[in-house]
DNA sequence: TTTTGAGTTGTTCGA
DNA sequence: GTCGAACAACTCAAA
């Protein structure tokens, strides 16, 4: 009788079982698998609480699915896929393809120590630097075409759920389960390939067909509320393509898909943008520099109510709503003139969904600097936005409790009513209409010059 | 090679 | 309150 072949699966950003195609893979180039994951010390420093708790909520749900095998280690990665390749005689490592900068550099290092990696499958339908342009075969810079050819390109159907998963039995050393708290004060969304695939379901039922006005209301659960699930692949974009139709608010999610894949790629083919400026250009335009208005801008006390409540929804859910990503953005960068990485770096400490393209391009959309070619008025109004996306302040009236005793008419504007700062919220920090000239004056600064006028 | 049309999510102003 | 126009210039994609 032979030694079992066994092979390693290494879980990343892909905590799942179902739709894996590199958990398939594993499982059937050997008798056994050995299913792992590797706490990145370096991940671990940047994360914040919430994140981690959340990681460490979806490792218990995988290691629960895997029949209590999953082996959670610390260390160095390829320290310890070596010991594991030795101690059980290992031959493969599977791995779900990742394109980020830090992941894919991570994988080359891995390899490069004489780790051979059998890559299946990605955290994407489809893979970065997958969609060209047929005239020349260079990548899209504009999302529209891209999506287009996206969907031309098309996806595979969902892959089956394993029918059994052989593990080896970890040894007592190897069972390093973090025990990271969720925050004090803090709600996070529940984690796992079971909560993904019941909130999808959820959604399907309750949000799905009235997507497109829906999902820009800030104070209704009308988004899909996948991100998260989706960052650490507890559920794949593939598994939600498959069900999704023709409808209208069907192609806005679809199309919602295909944003998160397009900055990947975008990311993936300028892998410079996770911090630099896509547009080289807005590197040269004056800002200013982080002070206490930044401060107060993270705590969410700007004196605007649409932008303090999504910020204090940041801290305390480690979620925010695709509506004020916009509006809080917009006014760090416009209102503020700060630079977007300041934002983006407060994002990816607080964020649960925390994803380095999506978060990168997010910000940089709104910065101007980014793939849309942004119209240089596209200065997003806090009063307006709160007005026309939470028109009767649920949403403020829930994160901020001094304005909870305003009405609809009073809590948007609580500077025009007496009562308006009676509980104590603060006062503006800076004047809109003033720093919104002011944005647009700056962004002058930086257009290209003119040709000279012969007659001048 | 040249030309043409278009580019996620906005705001303000004046009729 | 509602509506359409104006708000730059530039780059990209495709014909």
């Amino acid at each position: 009788m032979s030694a079992p072949n066994r092979s390693i699966m290494w879980f990343r950003r892909d905590l799942r079982i179902s739709d894996h195609p590199a958990l398939l893979a594993a499982i059937e180039s050997g008798d056994e698998i050995v299913p792992v994951f590797i706490l990145d010390k370096k991940l671990i420093d940047i994360a914040g609480s919430k994140r981690l708790a959340y990681l460490g909520q979806s490792l218990r749900s995988l290691d629960e699915s895997l029949n209590n095998s999953l082996h959670v280690m610390i260390g160095d990665h390829i320290e310890v896929l070596r010991e594991l390749m030795a101690r059980y005689n290992a031959t493969s490592v599977h791995v779900s393809t990742e394109f980020e900068p830090y992941g894919a550099a991570r994988d080359a290092k891995v390899e490069a120590a004489g780790i051979p990696l059998i890559r299946t499958g990605s955290p994407y339908a489809v893979a970065p630097g997958r969609v060209l342009k047929p005239s020349d075969s260079t990548p899209y810079k504009v999302y529209t075409p891209y999506y287009r050819a996206w969907c031309l390109h098309g996806w595979r159907k969902p892959a089956l759920k394993p029918q059994a998963i052989k593990t080896v039995t970890p040894g007592a050393n190897d069972r390093n389960f973090p025990d990271w708290p969720t925050p004090e004060n803090a709600v996070i969304t529940p984690a796992g390939e079971k909560a993904a695939v019941q909130r999808w379901k959820y959604f399907q039922a309750n949000g799905l067909d009235s997507y497109d006005e829906g999902r820009n209301l800030a104070g209704i659960d009308g988004t899909s509320k996948l991100s998260a699930h989706l960052k650490w692949g507890e559920i794949h974009p593939r598994t939600l393509l498959a069900s999704l139709g023709e409808s209208k608010a069907h192609d806005t999610f679809r199309k919602e898909i295909a944003w998160r894949e397009f900055y990947a790629d975008v990311l993936f083919n300028n892998p410079h943008t996770d911090k630099n400026y896509y547009s080289a250009k807005f590197a040269e335009m004056r800002y200013d520099k982080p002070d206490k208005k930044f401060e107060a801008w993270k705590v969410g006390e700007t004196g605007y109510p649409f932008v303090d409540a999504a910020m204090r929804q940041l801290l305390r859910e480690g979620w925010m709503h695709n509506r004020t990503r916009m509006v809080v953005a917009s006014f760090l960068v416009k209102d503020l003139h700060l630079e977007w990485q300041l934002g983006a770096l407060h994002f990816e400490e607080h964020l649960v969904d925390f994803d380095v393209a999506s978060n990168a391009h997010g910000w940089q959309w709104t910065a101007g600097s980014g793939t849309d070619a942004s119209p240089y008025y596209r200065v997003f109004n806090p009063i307006e936005q709160g007005k026309r996306f939470d028109e009767n302040g649920d949403y403020i009236r829930r994160y901020v409790p001094e304005l909870e005793h305003l009405s609809a008419s009073e809590i948007h504007e609580p500077w025009l009513f007496l009562n308006g700062y009676s509980n104590g919220y603060s006062e503006r920090i800076v004047d809109h209409a003033t720093e919104r000239l002011e944005s647009l004056a700056r962004l002058q600064e930086i257009k290209a010059d003119k040709p000279q006028d012969p007659r001048a």
